[in-house]
DNA sequence: AGATTTTATCCGCATCGCGGACAAAAAGAA
DNA sequence: TTCTTTTTGTCCGCGATGCGGATAAAATCT
């Protein structure tokens, strides 16, 4: 644990200041000094040191007159070329390898079509060594520039470890990808679940920045949960994030499922295949072509299609209501390329949803729906890594653990 | 927000003295020094101060010898007489009320053996307000002498407002128990859920108490949830702690139901009536008896009593696997009078967790049984009040929110 | 050009935690 | 008994921090 000394004080006050300035793009120091209730004078000595230390800059140009008199104000901003960090976000079929400066925007991107769940983590670990150097080096930048590398996967992810505990993407379990990147790349390398990735990303760049509470579900080939919670990422007691497609729906009475064997985009299709294959005889489509005709057929006025992807919906409701039982976030964001978007899955899932709320929650939680492009994974990557860069100094104040040398003999005398 | 201050790392670590001292009983200023990676210094000066304020006084008498020669340690504990606090717990059939002084040891208590379920807010309030007085007086105290009073109930309750928003044994709801209270007593009153209490007792004096995440599973007339994650009680966006029984135990396919409606004792005996009824045809029994009964039956060799102890213990387990999926626990304890503690409802529910739970979380979680008696709330009440009084300045120092005042001027520029 | 206003910085003060020197208090050794 | 050794607790000085008030800076208004 860490001790409360004014290393400690320094570094949260300097990361509010950071915050502040991420947060409300050019600012000034009376502006910062309103915002995190810091005394002038102590805005004054972060910034100098942030100045300094050239994390940030101030935006000349004599630009914003701010129509009053007195001294100008002079507005400070990330410094975008204090960092660089490079995010990758692994899909089922594409990398996606992309270089943002420190203010997380996307300089240079790449994505690699490459259907990587069938292949070994070390294959997959040579191609994102590969894309990283190619990704950087294309953005002008030499290895040595970055800061940070951070990966997203669907899965189950402990973070702090570097290892990817499961993941449909990948037959082996307990991928360490964080120390294989850190050594390939001689770079700090982080994992996480990407879902989590995006929620921070929405955390800090979406529209729910001034939100502290809501819930990312993430609808593709599998399912995706993120919980931001008093506006941090939640995680469970071991570090992992909880597995949405690990929730289950139904009582022991009525035959267990798991959700992701009922909501996931996946199992949707397994579920339809029969029906698409009556009417279009030479087999299984490919995956995505075989969502959208299902959709397509749903729009058409095929009962039985639209059938399959309101009972997906219905289950997914049913643990959303869950969910919003447990933590009621504000918003509930709805997420995916494409069974998300329809009509057919978001209006069961939402009429479920306010069919299982009990009536104190009914109006809580605002269920919307929301696309994100590549560019979104890759910010949260940024965020994330970046979030260390500010050096956020949370979590090393919290009550003292037992030290094991010394619990046994204090515990007993 | 609390900016970082000196004040600040002040509050910090005399939080982290005061907590060593409270969890390694007497202890030496040396052994603080390790436990809290305090200088010594510091350590000497915090304690100081905390035996100047009377919040800690000197185990005297040569007492300890500690077998090395040297200067002996003193051996330093919490000064009962610091404080007192009052807790109390309202049951459907029964109101508690204990004082405890500042370790929490229950000085005095008083059970009144009311039905309250069918009382209104107002009167409820006037006989915890008798009780209290009486209890204190009983204590050889007076009521100014008290520094705090917590009353716990079942049902939702925010704690921040002083507000029960609905509960089993009240008809009101959103009823100001603590503002009310605050007022009648002239001393600070709050309350909590009924679970919260003793899942903070659980972790303040429990066999749990070097675990920082668990989760308490009440089971008696009604369902209550507690969740310590991170070593805090866990509560949702609004402040509200989740309620075990809303949340919902299966799919739309197959018709939903409330948890409360499966698995409380209230339901289960609705659910047995039938079956007590046609053979004892003097009418349907008091809860409790009812209750007694049911097992005694089951225990018997009664099949259909069994089964319906097992379909709710069947029921709550699908519940609690989906906690253990999210919060990874590495405890449950299902804790309760009568029902949770038969092999004919627990049995089922340990077989339905075991075998809903994903093979990655399937060890990660013990189950067990423990049962309350009154001064584990009343610790629980005592511990939720006395955290004020140690003066605990967490959740002080989170990211700066948005001014609304500045938000709008600053977010368009 | 001078007064006014707003912003940013400088100076002095109080508090804090820490390291090292020092005092205190016991047991063991002479 | 007296001196040494050992461990514990306290005191002093240092550096760092945040803050309030005075001061400088830089613009507009008169």
């Amino acid at each position: 644990m860490k001790t409360a000394d004014p290393e400690l004080m320094r570094a949260i006050n300097r990361f509010h200041v950071m915050d502040a300035i991420r947060r409300f793009g050019p600012v000034s120091r009376v502006e910062i000094s309103q915002l995190t209730e810091l005394s002038a004078t102590t805005v004054s000595a972060i910034t100098a040191a942030l100045l300094d230390d050239r994390l940030i800059i101030p935006l000349q140009v004599g630009a914003v007159r701010d129509a009053g008199r007195g001294r100008p104000r002079v507005m400070l901003k990330l410094n975008p070329g204090a960092a660089h960090v490079v995010g990758v976000k692994l899909a089922p079929d594409q990398i996606s390898v992309g270089v943002t400066n420190f203010c997380a925007d996307v300089l240079r991107s790449l994505a690699l079509p490459v259907r990587i769940d069938r292949q070994t983590a070390s294959v997959i670990a040579d191609l994102v060594e590969d894309g990283v150097r190619r990704c950087v080096s294309d953005a002008g930048l030499d290895i040595a520039d970055i800061s940070g590398v951070c990966v997203g996967l669907p899965g189950v992810v402990e973070r702090a470890a570097g290892v990817c505990r499961q993941s449909p993407i990948l037959q082996e379990r307990d991928v360490p990808f964080g120390d294989d990147l850190t050594h390939r790349l001689g770079v700090p390398a982080s994992i996480d679940s990407d879902v989590n990735l995006v929620t921070l990303a929405e955390h800090w760049f979406g529209q729910t920045r001034d939100l502290n509470d809501f819930l990312v579900v993430n609808v593709e080939r599998s399912l995706g949960l993120g919980i931001l919670h008093n506006g941090e990422l939640f995680r469970g007691a071991n570090g992992l994030s909880p597995d949405l497609g690990d929730l289950m729906v139904r009582p022991p009475g009525g035959g267990d499922a798991r959700l992701a064997d009922v909501a996931s985009e996946a199992s949707v299709l397994i579920e339809a295949e029969a029906l698409m294959r009556d009417r279009e005889p030479d087999g299984a489509p490919q995956t995505g072509r075989a969502m959208t005709l299902l959709l397509q057929r749903a729009a058409g006025g095929d009962k039985r299609c639209a059938r399959v992807l309101a009972a997906a919906g219905e289950a997914l409701g049913f643990a959303v209501a869950n969910l919003i039982t447990l933590f009621a976030p504000p918003k509930v964001i709805i997420s995916g390329r494409a069974m998300a978007t329809s009509e057919y899955f978001i209006e069961p899932l939402r009429k479920t949803v306010a069919h299982l709320l009990p009536p104190s929650l009914a109006d809580v939680s605002d269920i919307i729906v929301r696309e994100w492009s590549d560019g979104n994974w890759l910010q949260g990557a940024a965020a994330m890594t970046l979030r260390d860069l500010y050096g956020a100094p949370w979590g090393t104040t919290g009550p003292a653990p037992i030290r094991e040398a010394l619990a046994p003999q204090i515990g007993e005398s």
